[in-house]
DNA sequence: ACCTGAACACCGTTCAAGT
DNA sequence: ACCTGAACACCGTTCAAGT
């Protein structure tokens, strides 16, 4: 389930002849894994990882009913290649990566953070998954900069897998939270009525009164602190 | 999605006179809310998020298949329940928790992630789950804790928040690469033929090498530093 | 090579009916 | 109050068949 094959099909490479951008021209282009992938985006940014059936992405593609499993082993590898699809990284130019590192390293998580933030149902789908190419350049540049700002070898898959964690940890708390203000609020009002049990995140008011962005940022330094020595 | 009701159910508590440990004595003891979600969970341990059926569950609970809809709402109900079942926390001495806040933290984080890792099936749950009575516990023991440790009032939600996302980040990539270390080994070895494009991490064997409790309770001690002031 | 509809197996849930 | 089987709606996937 970790890391399984990127994006293999039994399709050949689509010669280079054909437009993947012509729209909707009466007759829509032929089918392609390219289409495939960004149409269930666009249905699992609609309607949520639900929201994704097989019958659904079709019409909407306008294509019979069961075309796609010509183009794709099930509905598990949609779910790969769509995730991996969402994880794109530009990247930092490699001068700002080489002198500012703490800069570098913000950039590239909140960047992540937020191209998930972008489409919450990635961020469930993300620990579940197979590692795609976009997922492990990120990775890859991680470890890098990392080590490059003096994170001893040894120290190094630590570190990486200490920022995986939190990262993915407040995007998934927080999609998840995001998706159901309402709720929150009945959280909170229900908290109210139990402030016997619960009065420390009562009084607080822990379901309501945050700062996201600013208490991931903070967090994310406090482990840099620690994980990056301080030459 | 956040933070819905506990476990109320349509049914009044049952009397005091029935008898919830009596084993499999030649016919199965009345259904219960109890015996539901002790049988789930055991579903669930044996065979994950995926093995869990309506059907299979009365099966196991020698019920007739659609008995269950009378004692829970539905199957989402029935996740609710048993996840916060499996996150009891026994707590800490409150002498303890007074002189040695620290240790009471780390044990209490501790126990939370090993309780899920008993359960994996419960760390994809959690995030996008009601907050039940345990999990609102541990919040609580958790917020009393920081702030008698010196944490501001203004600075308490987000220290909390901090941590719970470490910690949910941390069990949910543990329990999902966990379950499947041969995966782990081919994505290491696929990694490998690709070792021009990921220098680094295939370098470092990230797929592989892993001290999973150590790189926990290290950048947990990362993120308290940075939270709580050292007095 | 690429697409299609019919058909199968499976599953959550409702409902009318039992005791 | 508590349990039940039949039935419905829905969905992933296979398959034999089309072009």
């Amino acid at each position: 389930m970790a890391a399984k094959g990127g994006s293999q099909g039994k399709r050949p490479q689509r010669p280079a002849g054909s437009l993947p951008s012509m729209e909707e021209t009466g007759s829509e282009p032929a089918l392609s894994i390219e289409r495939i992938v960004a149409t269930a985006v666009e249905l699992l940014d609609a309607e949520g990882v639900g929201g994704l059936k097989m019958r659904r992405l079709a019409d909407r593609l306008g294509a019979g009913a069961m075309s796609l499993y010509w183009h794709v082993d099930n509905k598990e590898q949609v779910f790969d290649l769509a995730l991996d699809s969402v994880l794109e990284y530009r990247g930092t130019p490699q001068s700002i990566e080489a002198e500012d590192w703490r800069g570098a390293i913000f950039h590239m998580l909140e960047d992540w953070r937020a191209s998930m933030l972008r489409h919450p149902w990635s961020a469930s789908l993300l620990p579940r998954r197979a590692l795609g190419p976009n997922i492990l350049g990120r990775l890859e540049l991680l470890g890098r900069i990392l080590s490059r700002a003096g994170v001893d070898e040894a120290d190094l898959n630590g570190a990486i897998w200490s920022l995986w964690n939190y990262v993915m940890g407040a995007t998934l708390t927080r999609a998840n939270f995001d998706l159901s203000d309402e709720d929150m609020l009945a959280g909170q009002q229900r908290l109210a009525h139990l402030s016997a049990e619960y009065p420390t995140i009562e009084r607080a008011r822990l379901l309501l009164d945050n700062d996201w962005d600013g208490v991931f940022r903070k967090g994310l330094g406090f482990l840099l602190d620690g994980l990056v020595p301080s030459r």
